[in-house]
DNA sequence: AAGGGGGTCAACCGCTCGCGG
DNA sequence: TCCGCGAGCGGTTGACCCCCT
């Protein structure tokens, strides 16, 4: 019985991507932009089933992913939205575009469900330990909240254009080809640094030529956050119209004071807009007694 | 110096949703 | 309206790495 797989199971490969793996699938999506996932085992030959291909290339491969030390912003971002979406990982990374939501997922089992957990244990009431008011209500408050304040944040940053712009691939490149060597500090490097730098080059190579990835976001427009710049959809729009090529070009610095702006006005809205409530007022104190 | 244990993270699995026929 | 298929999402696993003994 139980669902037939996705894929053939025979000849499927699993486990870690290889460069050259990694390789293929970017320089496939080069050409043909991300989407129509099931094609892309048969067309780029790769051993993989498409599921797999689709996670590579939204967790691991897609510029402008930012990897490593969560900043402080983030995090405090991740417990409030946490609390206030549960555990919608997509959703909550919606907020956070450089991060992906396997990768929040991942942070707040390893960090901090541990931190608020120790904090329970010392007495302090714990978010997930109260649902005051009824889910369906709560749903629609919250989607009405998040749609106000999507509207608010776009027009506080003037995107008038309904298309955003391509995330700029410096400084997500930069990130990305960092990833191997700064952010995890050393030593998991070695031989797939060198190569991730390869496909770094190839993928700025990529946008260089073709600024627009509409082809890939419009050939499946069911992608998801992470995989599409959706105007107006989420923070992405925002993310990406701040590292324009000017702001790029100050490097780093740049890229995390542009993203302040909107971290900050989310912040502002989800203490004292939509948690308003009992809901949201013990997550401050809790939060109040992190060392952030 | 070696072994064990815990932590971290990339990847897989299976369920659900949404779209197209 | 129903059904099938593909994509997306969240939970879980397993391999690797680091630190401690």
């Amino acid at each position: 019985m139980g669902r037939p797989p996705c894929c053939d199971k025979v000849g499927v490969k699993k486990g870690p991507w290889t460069p050259e793996e990694d390789i293929l699938l970017v320089s496939y999506i080069q050409d043909h932009g991300p989407g129509n996932w099931r094609a892309v085992p048969t067309n780029t030959g790769l051993l993989r089933c498409s599921k797999s291909c689709r996670l590579r290339w939204t967790n691991y491969l897609r510029p402008g992913i930012r990897r490593g030390n969560f900043t402080d912003h983030e995090e405090k971002l991740i417990i409030h939205l946490q609390a206030l979406l549960g555990n919608r990982w997509a959703a909550i990374a919606s907020y956070l575009p450089e991060r992906t939501d396997n990768d929040i997922k991942n942070y707040w089992n390893t960090h901090l469900h541990k931190k608020l957990k120790k904090l329970e244990a010392n007495g302090v009431s714990s978010s997930s330990s109260h649902q005051p008011i009824s889910k369906g209500q709560w749903e629609r408050r919250l989607q009405t909240d998040i749609h106000m304040a999507k509207q608010a944040l776009c027009d506080a940053l003037s995107f008038d254009k309904p298309d955003c712009p391509p995330p700029e691939l410096k400084p997500s490149l930069a990130n990305y080809s960092s990833r191997s060597s700064a952010s995890s500090t050393s030593t998991t490097t070695t031989t797939y640094a060198s190569s991730t730098e390869n496909i770094s080059r190839l993928l700025e190579g990529w946008m260089k030529k073709s600024p627009t990835p509409g082809k890939g976001r419009a050939s499946s427009g069911s992608t998801q956050h992470s995989e599409t710049n959706n105007p107006g959809d989420s923070v992405l729009c925002v993310e990406s119209a701040t590292t324009t090529p000017d702001v790029s070009a100050e490097s780093g610095k740049g890229s995390t004071d542009q993203v302040q702006l909107p971290m900050e006005l989310l912040e502002t809205w989800l203490f004292d807009e939509s948690i308003g409530g009992s809901y949201g007022q013990e997550e401050l104190g809790d939060l109040e007694l992190y060392e952030f």
